[in-house]
DNA sequence: CTGAAAGCGCTAACAT
DNA sequence: ATGTTAGCGCTTTCAG
């Protein structure tokens, strides 16, 4: 039988198989990669000089106890000698099936991520998941314009963390088609998907009850993009209804249901939607929203950044918080506590820190698992009974 | 000649071997993995199920441009009835050399990383960087505690980002064992090695001009760690020059020359340590310091954090800024501008951004490339000309 | 436009 | 304690 190259090569000797690659190598085979990269040192050309077997080498950098220390001297001060940078960490993977680094898919400039202090929470805590099971921590590139998926897949992660993104976002849906474990955080709440998050609907009822209790009637709320398109301004009954970002529809709901249970027609309640999640845009939400309701005492955000910009807006137009104007946040950011800002408070580090867990504690799980976090209502220094028509008369 | 299983296997055609892996993988040959890990379909698989080559796979998914748009259409189709995920990145990197991501080491806990604002300016721009060109950026887990750098050699990138680690960073060396190129973002300065940073000894030249000009004779300062080990407290001169951080180094020797060029003896200035770079510390560093030199008219930060830090110090200590105390800083981060420090402004964000385009467009270049960044100096309103003996004693 | 052949560099199971 | 064998799943010339 005629032999292949391949297969007669593979017959040879250790000796001979070294200065033939060497020849290949010196001459030409390699011709057509730039010179500066000078083949790298493998694992088998390094067998191959000492001697020995390829697991040999493996077990000198995988399992030292396999070998005498004496050998695992000799490998190791060999592969310094040939600059062997040690294994491959890509073949590794391959072989072992595991890449060593977790996903992170957020769909939003990172930017964002990078300056909302609750985003920077979840980071964290996820990052120090991450380094307490010795893996990396792999953001994907996915700006929110770009429909271009193709980062998703060429992600070489053991699974996915995806933070708070719409529900029908195309990059979620190319993770969910990858065979690997994944972990939402906050939103989509999707069925068979594991998920961490707040009791957004009890934490929201919670703040309901304390602006009722306080006696405020006459709302308006401020709330988060409700979906994918750029849309600033007025958000109707219907486009609260069908918004995509569950967390802002579950906030939403739970403030008409309290509402209208005390009697407030929830279509008459403004609600000022605002695409971008920055103190500015809180600022100028209020001052739209401000402008055509002034008859408002109480501000609700759905985040404590939009309720900063809030309390900047009211100072502007020489409205005292909590006298004349109620302000309402939500997360509890080290920034809104202190500002005094009434809030609910939801611990974000841990929320990313439970999300990276629970990743990599998938497999010995079968059934999809549900995080759900305390949250807290923390009463501060801006929320109080709105002012009687008496006293808006008379002065308090 | 008698042929080895896998010969034997690799000369049945497509249809048996079909059949042979069914069977293997129905009856037993994949029994030891949890089943429900049901053995994934892979290009071959598919290719098999379609009765072509696996190239013809291969390029449906990468090169749809060598296929008949119905074929195409056949083995997308097909794929998403096996449940096919798509070429498996992993497999994938192995092949093309290429792993689409570049790691990061910042030998710091990542809560740091995310706290201070210079930092997470530098993260952002290198994940713009990293979007732009669609790679993932790979955070490599490696806390300043452990010694383990098994992370750095798991992870499966093509490059590494190195930011402001100290110049005996095991991690460090790590990464440049790795056959891949490296850009270092500030410290340390290492021969051969891409650097991007500022020139932190002409602008701290301009700061110490700006305060001899002044008047400011009796300083203090307050810098970052000068080593791996946890030291808070004076600094004696020989450790400020035998610092293991570049850039802490070089201010300080800057801020020597200048001083020493005035006649004032560097030896007598007293340089205050802090190991972490919080505002607290800042605080507390600014304490320790005026405490035991109440004399000094100009406190000279390292950095902006710290300067924050001072100020809330010398607020405490009933000392207004600047009629009584110069307090400056360094990186023009948001919150000292909004403070109104005295400070460097260097370009955070760029220099991440520059890091990263740097990083990958590397393999063109052959000389080692260093990227000086502009840095301007911002005077606020926290320096002034110090009290002379005269207003100390009867008043401005 | 399609297919055959040849590995990328490594590890794990199973011998010895 | 060390070696043998058999791929992990893919892409890429090169030859039809």
């Amino acid at each position: 039988m005629k032999l292949t190259p391949s297969e007669w090569f593979s017959r040879c000797d250790a000796r001979r198989v070294v200065l033939l690659q060497w020849l290949l190598n010196r001459y030409g085979l390699f011709m057509n990669r730039p010179m500066r990269t000078r083949r790298q040192a493998t694992l088998a050309s390094l067998a191959a000089e000492l001697g020995v077997s390829r697991t040999t080498v493996s077990n000198a950098y995988n399992r030292p106890d396999q070998l005498s220390p004496e050998l695992r001297r000799r490998v190791l001060e060999t592969a310094r000698r040939l600059g062997y940078p040690g294994p491959d960490p890509v073949a590794r993977s391959l072989r072992t099936r595991k890449a060593g680094a977790v996903g992170l898919l957020l769909t939003e400039n990172l930017s964002y991520a990078f300056r909302d202090p609750a985003a920077v929470g979840v980071l964290e805590g996820l990052a120090l998941a991450c380094e307490d099971a010795g893996v990396g921590l792999h953001l994907v590139p996915a700006s929110p314009g770009r429909e271009e998926v193709a980062a998703v897949h060429r992600a070489g992660v053991d699974g996915f963390v995806v933070y708070s993104v719409p529900d029908d976002d195309p990059h979620l849906a190319a993770v969910l088609s990858r065979p690997v474990p994944t972990v939402i955080v906050d939103q989509p709440e999707l069925d068979g998907v594991d998920r961490v998050g707040p009791d957004d609907a009890a934490a929201t009822v919670d703040l309901a009850n304390h602006l009722v209790e306080l006696g405020h009637r006459q709302i308006g709320v401020l709330c988060m993009r409700l979906g994918r398109d750029r849309k600033d301004g007025f958000a109707p009954v219907d486009r609260q209804r069908e918004a995509h970002f569950h967390v802002q529809r579950t906030r939403l709901s739970a403030l008409a249901r309290k509402f209208e249970s005390v009697g407030v027609d929830w279509s008459t309640v403004p609600v000022v939607e605002r695409f971008e999640h920055t103190v500015d845009d809180g600022a100028s939400g209020a001052r739209q929203l401000l402008d055509a309701h002034p008859q408002v005492t109480a501000v609700i955000c759905t985040s404590d950044i939009l309720a900063l910009g809030a309390l900047a807006e009211a100072g502007r137009r020489g409205l005292r918080v909590p006298a004349d104007l109620t302000v309402t946040g939500f997360d509890g950011v080290a920034e809104a506590t202190r500002a005094g800002l009434t809030t609910v408070h939801q611990p974000v580090l841990e929320k990313g820190r439970a999300a990276g867990r629970l990743l990599l504690s998938a497999g010995d799980r079968v059934a999809p698992k549900v995080i759900t976090l305390p949250t807290e209502l923390r009463i501060g220094t801006t929320s109080a009974p709105p002012r009687t028509a008496e006293e808006l008369w008379f002065g308090p």
